[in-house]
RNA sequence: GCCCUCGUAGCUCAGCUGGAUAGAGCAACGGACUUCUAAUCCGUAGGUCACACGUUCGAAUCGUGUCGAGGGUACCA
């Protein structure tokens, strides 16, 4: 809609002989109806540039553009503005094209582009808490938006299981192991002592029983697989699902690792100190030099974070989506600028930091900690309300925003959930449609003049356009309110309408088309921010 | 100390690249089901957009500073 306006506006302006950029023409909604349905500032910019009074050159584009079908009242108000009212009649028929397209109204033909969206990362140390969840399902969404907007879209898991944590973790499960048998073993220092070590503890005594005599590789290894099972599970409850799971380990046996630190030293960009290899930040603009590899002769988890960025770049995507917790607010600048370092164009890469959030029960927040045990798991958020609400939670609010999730109104209040607003639309749609099914021909859509019929239709031309802005600046959270709004407009119509009217047809069956699109909207959105869109509720 | 992110109604938060009278949900109060689902709708009340300067015809939005919250600043990941 807004483009059908703006296409206008720059025909026009060429017209006149104005000199803009397109960036220059903006066209928004007005808060004040009465202002009429779009409105533009082009008069201010094109004032300015000018030395021209707005209310002249506003002059100017309204004569121009007042034949033009598309708008039916062209006002120029307070000091300038152009407020046009649009031509009910010229956008109507947009019902009918997305009653055609159906269930791929809103995708766009593909655009031969390649996309790699790394996210969720955990090592397979514990759980996944609500914690990840935030990351799994923002990048699983931003996967959707970018399938729907025509690009073929990986989605890659990163992990390490060797290391540190992992010993740790292999030995807590020995320690627990040999607790359940009853023999001596020291619970390590830093160990984990989540539940779940236990219950990797006893299923492997039930397997193996007690006389196993194993060393803590074993134990490491099982208790890697059984982490991993749990986390897929915990992913395939939310309908997340991954294209590749990437082991560091990889970056080790290929050398890449010390590809990198030979590339860096060619440019001088490595010295050695106090035993240890240091990316010498400082020289490319960065705050610090870093330690790459520890005077130990083990690498820095930042080492194999620039090869493994490397390695995405070589494999030749035209977007790298690397969605981070805030925690990884500080690394992920020295692993860009190694890139770009190496040669490669580090502008591909596109760092999504989500803040955190924060559990609260009974009103105090939940400390939480993998290494403590002290933490609410994804699974079990999902069981307690459902992979939609969860899902919607999870993306309705800005990534920047540190939001509160109140535990106990989540579970009281389901029910009010903004989610099931949504989906109630939808179900009350299509009971409609089930009661109506008389075959429809012919059907008039010019008989939908009402104005919140009009003011519908608008909001579902602007679907196209919200899926193109979310991917540009990949915040889904303005989808997310898209579709709030588009069900509370519904609603607040249906309260007030009747769809199926026996004494006039013709009107019945322009609405039910209409309804018929809006419920295909209500889908398609839903379905791209991975919530289900049931017919009956 | 330094670097990120943020501060909007009692609570949780929207507010797109600066635009006209700052929005929604929850909580409070009052209404609406013999009619396609009341998981809904309508109404009332609730605000110095943390604060101060600055840029601008115009600022919640941009800049600087102050205060406050969270995160990061490791030869941990």
């Amino acid at each position: 809609m807004k483009n059908l306006v703006i296409d206008e506006i720059k025909r026009s302006l060429k017209d006149l002989n104005y000199e803009f950029e397109d960036g220059d023409i903006n066209v928004n909604v007005p808060k004040n109806k009465e202002f009429g349905d779009l409105s533009t500032n082009i008069a201010f910019l094109l004032s300015k540039k000018n030395k021209k009074n707005p209310i002249e050159i506003s002059t100017e584009i309204r004569e121009n553009l007042i034949s033009v079908n598309l708008f039916r009242e062209i006002n120029i108000a307070g000091p300038g503005f152009l407020n046009f009212r649009i031509n009910p009649k010229s956008i109507v028929n947009y019902i009918s094209e997305i009653i055609k397209e159906n269930e791929n109204y809103g995708k766009t033909n593909p655009c031969n582009k390649k996309v790699l969206v790394e996210f969720v990362s955990a090592n397979p140390t514990g759980p996944l808490t609500v914690g990840h969840g935030r990351g799994a399902i923002l990048g699983d969404t931003l996967s959707n938006i970018f399938e729907w907007n025509g690009y073929t879209v990986e989605r890659e898991y990163y992990y390490n299981n060797a290391g540190r944590q992992m010993r740790i973790l292999g030995e807590s499960v020995q320690s627990r192991f040999m607790e359940l048998v009853g023999k001596k073993y020291t619970f390590p220092e830093d160990g984990y002592q989540g539940d779940y070590i236990f219950s990797i503890a006893k299923e492997i005594l039930e397997k193996h029983g007690k006389n196993l005599n194993e060393d803590n590789v074993f134990f490491k290894e099982y208790a890697e697989n059984f982490i991993f099972n749990d986390i897929k599970k915990t992913l395939k409850n939310l309908d997340i699902s991954f294209d590749s799971f990437f082991n560091e380990k990889t970056l080790y046996d290929n050398k890449e690792i010390y590809n990198v630190i030979d590339k860096l030293k060619s440019k001088k960009l490595i010295y050695e100190k106090d035993g240890a290899v240091w990316f010498k930040g400082t020289e490319v603009g960065r705050d610090n030099d870093r330690v790459l590899i520890k005077k130990t002769g083990e690498p820095t988890y930042r080492l194999p974070d620039m090869a493994y960025h490397a390695d995405k770049m070589k494999r030749g995507y035209d977007i790298c989506i690397d969605v981070f917790g805030a925690d990884h607010m500080d690394a992920y600048p020295d692993v860009i600028e190694v890139v770009k370092q190496l040669g490669y164009d580090e502008s591909k890469i596109k760092v999504i930091i989500h803040q955190f959030i924060s559990i609260l029960k009974k009103g105090k927040i939940v400390k939480m900690s993998t290494r403590k045990g002290t933490f609410i798991t994804l699974d079990n958020l999902v069981d307690q309300v459902g992979s939609d609400v969860v899902r919607y939670f999870f993306v309705m609010r800005g990534i920047n925003s540190h939001l509160n999730f109140d535990l106990d109104i989540a579970k009281e209040k389901s029910e009010k959930n903004p989610i099931y607003y949504i989906q109630y639309a939808n179900a009350r749609i299509n009971t409609i449609l089930e009661i109506y099914k008389d075959e429809i021909k012919n059907v008039n859509l010019e008989l939908l003049v009402k104005e919140e019929e009009i003011k519908l239709i608008y909001k579902l031309v602007e679907f196209k356009e919200t899926l193109i802005k979310v991917k540009n600046i990949m915040e889904p959270q303005i989808l997310a309110n898209y579709l709030l709004e588009l069900s509370s407009m519904f609603h607040k119509y249906y309260a007030k309408n009747r769809i199926i009217n026996d004494s006039n047809i013709k009107l019945t069956e322009a609405r039910i088309f209409f309804i018929k699109s809006i419920s295909i909207v209500i889908t398609n959105g839903l379905k791209i921010l991975g919530i289900s869109a049931p017919k009956k509720m």
